[in-house]
DNA sequence: CATATAGATTAGAATAATTCTAATTTAATA
DNA sequence: TATTAAATTAGAATTATTCTAATCTATATG
């Protein structure tokens, strides 16, 4: 966290008191989650957090490159603070995300016809099952 | 064309004027198109035609598995009437949108982690590139 | 430490996509 | 031709996001 916080000012990124929670809430979070979510939680330690601040810091840091949108919700955008390409799996039933940290890039050959229309630069796979939980209760309903 | 609409029919899909011009237009589209974009242009032959028909008639193709929900656009919903299961390539400077028919399922092994939680159903690739005109685009800046 | 100020925060308004509502119309069937 | 379940419509409602303009503050400087 000092590392993070070091590094943001140095990058001339004022450190006020709703920002450096937000940075907490989201250093290592791996919920994947909406701009709602982010607002709601840290509002519990900086009561007169704004919405708009939740959206400007989120703008920043994507404008940074520190954190992704995963749009995966046709209806709203959700964050990733994790930078690092990596792919998702989604529960279809309860729309659980979880993370995925594998190159596929040697095997994903395209077609030559895209090829030639395409100069291909990266990646990203959506893979969509069936969670744990979801399986167990599904079970539970067959019987 | 006529296949398809004796097809809705059969689902019991009453078949209004207005449907069949959004079917129509719909039909061997690869443009990927938002709700606006099919209002805009089935507007001109049916000008009576309101916006919440566009959506009424997307959410029962949609139930109908018909056409697929593309989540590129952040901001808004784009439509795939090619429900064959396929990849994107996405232009990261003009956003046009290119299909690619091929399946990767088979290499596209998942960490032992991540199976041992999930059960994977499919998988959906988005590509980023950039277009042949973006690409010409450039090189004329750069001279 | 006091001050200046660029940048950040805020509440609320504005915008845009999508969904809902309730009155009216119509395709399909008998 | 009459019936009716389903579809259409305009406009209101909802929701996510962005904008605005007034106020505040973290940081740099003397
Ligand atoms: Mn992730
Ligand atoms: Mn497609
Ligand atoms: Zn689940
Ligand atoms: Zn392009």
């Amino acid at each position: 966290m000092e590392k993070l916080i070091a590094k943001y000012r140095k990058e001339g990124f004022k450190l006020t008191p709703q920002r450096l929670a937000i940075l907490k809430f989201l250093e290592g979070n791996t919920s994947h989650p909406s701009a709602m979510d982010i607002y709601s939680e840290v509002k519990d330690a900086y009561p007169t957090l704004s919405f708009a601040t939740v959206y400007n810091t989120l703008q920043a840091l994507r404008n940074k490159g520190e954190i992704l949108e995963i749009t995966i919700n046709p209806q709203k955008t959700h964050y990733d603070p994790n930078s690092k390409p990596h792919h998702h799996i989604i529960c279809i039933k309860c729309k659980k995300i979880g993370d995925i940290f594998k190159d596929y890039s040697k095997v994903l050959q395209l077609p030559y016809d895209v090829v030639s229309e395409f100069k291909p630069l990266g990646n990203h796979i959506d893979f969509y099952g069936i969670c744990m939980r979801c399986r167990k209760k599904e079970r539970r309903y067959k019987l």
